[in-house]
DNA sequence: CGAGTCTTTGATTAGGATCAATTGCTGTGG
DNA sequence: CCACAGCAATTGATCCTAATCAAAGACTCG
C-alpha cells in the first residue's frame, strides 16, 4: 500500500555510560530547573544528584512504592502510567530530556501513584525529596523554575481533561499525534513526513487517549488510507499535518 | 418518595461588604500562600491586592481575556470552566475559600483559557501577575507554598484524567459527589446526610464528569431510588457514603 | 398566574468496547 | 537461512453505554 513500510525507522538509542562529575554538573545546568545557577552553585546541586541508567523496558519505580525521589530525564524517554486493577492503564506522560517525574515536595509517607518505566534506554539524574526541598529553599530561582514547570504540566493536564470530556476518539488521536510530532518529531522518514521519534505501540496510543487498542488501530488505518499518516509496528509518522489539524480542531 | 424534598436546603450566602485594610491583611494571612509571613510582610502583600465582590452568576473573566491577574477566593465559590464551540463546557474547578485562579506566572501576552464565574455571591482578592511574580521573588516561602498548591492541583487533575479515561459514568458521578461532600460538605440536612454546601445543578455535575445532563439525571435518580443520596433542584446530599464509595471504587 | 429554568423520563441512535480470529513483523535457535 | 514462537496489529461481528432527540413535569420568581 502507498503508505505502509515494513521496518520501523525509529533508531534505537543506547547509552551505557557513566557521567563524570563535571558532566553531571553540565547536564544539570542545562536543565530548566537549574539553568539560573552559576558554576559554583551547580556543584552544590550536583552533589545530591545521582545518575542511573536504565535499559528499555526496565521499571524505574512502581505505583505504591514510597514517594521519595525526584528524577530528571537527561537522555532517552521515560513512560509514566497509572495502573488500574483491570489492566486499563492510563498513560500520563512520555517524558523526554529535561523533564521530571517523581515527588517534588511530599516528604511524608506518601506513596507513588504511578509506574515509571524506561521507554527507551535512558539516563536519569535523581535525588531524594528531602534534598530537593533543601535546594528549593536554598535557591529561590530553582523554586520559581520548578513552579513554572509544574504550572505547565497542569495546563497540559487540563487540556487532556478537556479532550477526554468532549472529543470523540479520532479527534483525540489526531491531537495526540500532532502533540507527539511536535515534541518528539524527528523530521522526515523517507516519505517526507514527520516521524514520531519514539517507539509507539497502539497500546501506548490507546492509553494516552483513553481508548482501546482496537479502536486506535481502526482510526490509524483510516488515517493511513487517507494518506495523512504512515504507520507500522511501533511507529507513526505525520504526513499531512493540515488534515490532522482539521480533525483535531473538530 | 422517601428521598425527595422540595426545597433546596442550601442557604445562600451574601457578602456585600468592603474589606478594611487590616481585614485584608488578616485574610491574606489565612491564605496558604501567605501563611508563613509575619505582620509586616503581610502589609507589603496586602498593598498589591485589591478586593472585589461579585454576585452569584456574575462573570469574573472570560476565556480569551488577557491572562494578567491572579485571584484568591476568600468567601463564596467561583466556577472555572473551559468553554467549547458547541456549548459542551468542561468544569475544571469549583473553588472555595483560599483557592486561587488566574495566571500565576505568565507575564507575556497569554490569553485566559477559562471562564471564571461567581458561583455564589463571593469575595475575591486579586493582583496582577507582575506584582505576584515580584512577591514570589521577594518571599521564597510564598514560592514554596504556591508550588505546593499547584502540585496539589496537578495531582487532582491527573486523578480526573484517570477517571475520564477508564470509568463509566455512574462511577465518575459517585466519585465526584464524594469529593464534593468532602470538600464542601455542610453536614446534615434534615434526613441525616451530608449536604453538599453549594448550589449544584445537573448541568454542573455533567460538566464535571464529562457526561450529559440527561445521563447525570438518570444516574442520580437511580442513586436516589436506592437511598444513597437525596437530591432536588440544585442540591445533592450524600446519605449512604459506603455504597457510593463501593461504586466509586468500581 | 405564567414565563422561564431545571429536572425527569422515554425512545432511538451511534460511538466505542468487547469478543474472536487472522495476519504480519521480529528476533531466536536449530 | 529458514522455521517457529511470540507479540503487535488488523479486521470483523456483536453488544452496550451513553449521547441525542423529544416531551412532559416541577420548582422559582416576578
Amino acid at each position: 500500500m502507498s503508505t505502509r513500510r515494513r521496518s520501523p525507522v525509529t533508531p534505537v538509542r543506547v547509552e551505557p555510560h557513566r557521567c563524570t562529575a563535571p558532566e553531571k554538573r553540565r547536564l544539570l545546568g542545562t536543565t530548566p530547573f537549574f539553568a539560573a545557577l552559576d558554576a559554583r552553585q551547580l556543584d552544590e546541586v550536583a552533589e545530591v544528584f545521582v545518575q542511573r541508567n536504565f535499559t528499555a523496558g526496565e521499571t524505574i519505580h512502581r505505583a505504591g512504592d514510597p514517594a521519595e525521589r525526584l528524577s530528571i530525564v537527561v537522555a532517552g524517554q521515560v513512560k509514566i502510567s497509572r495502573p488500574s486493577v483491570d489492566g486499563q492503564d492510563v498513560l500520563l506522560g512520555l517524558l523526554g530530556p529535561y523533564e521530571h517525574f517523581g515527588s517534588l515536595l511530599e516528604l511524608g509517607d506518601a506513596a507513588c501513584r504511578d509506574d515509571a518505566v524506561a521507554h527507551s534506554d535512558c539516563c536519569v539524574l535523581s535525588t531524594d525529596a528531602e534534598s530537593f526541598h533543601a535546594l528549593l529553599e536554598r535557591f529561590p530561582p530553582v523554586a520559581l523554575a520548578t513552579l513554572a514547570l509544574v504550572a505547565a504540566r497542569l495546563r497540559e493536564a487540563q487540556a487532556t481533561i478537556e479532550q477526554l470530556s468532549t472529543y470523540p476518539v479520532p479527534r483525540r488521536v489526531a491531537a495526540t499525534l500532532l502533540a507527539l510530532a511536535e515534541r518528539l518529531g524527528a523530521d522526515d522518514d523517507d516519505a517526507g513526513g514527520v516521524l514520531i521519534g519514539v517507539a509507539l505501540s497502539r497500546q501506548d496510543l490507546a492509553d494516552m487517549t483513553g481508548a482501546t487498542v482496537e479502536t486506535v488501530s481502526r482510526v490509524l488505518s483510516d488515517f493511513r488510507r487517507r494518506g495523512w499518516i504512515g504507520s507500522g509496528r511501533q511507529w507513526v509518522s505525520v504526513r499531512d499535518r493540515e488534515s490532522l489539524e482539521a480533525i483535531a480542531r473538530g
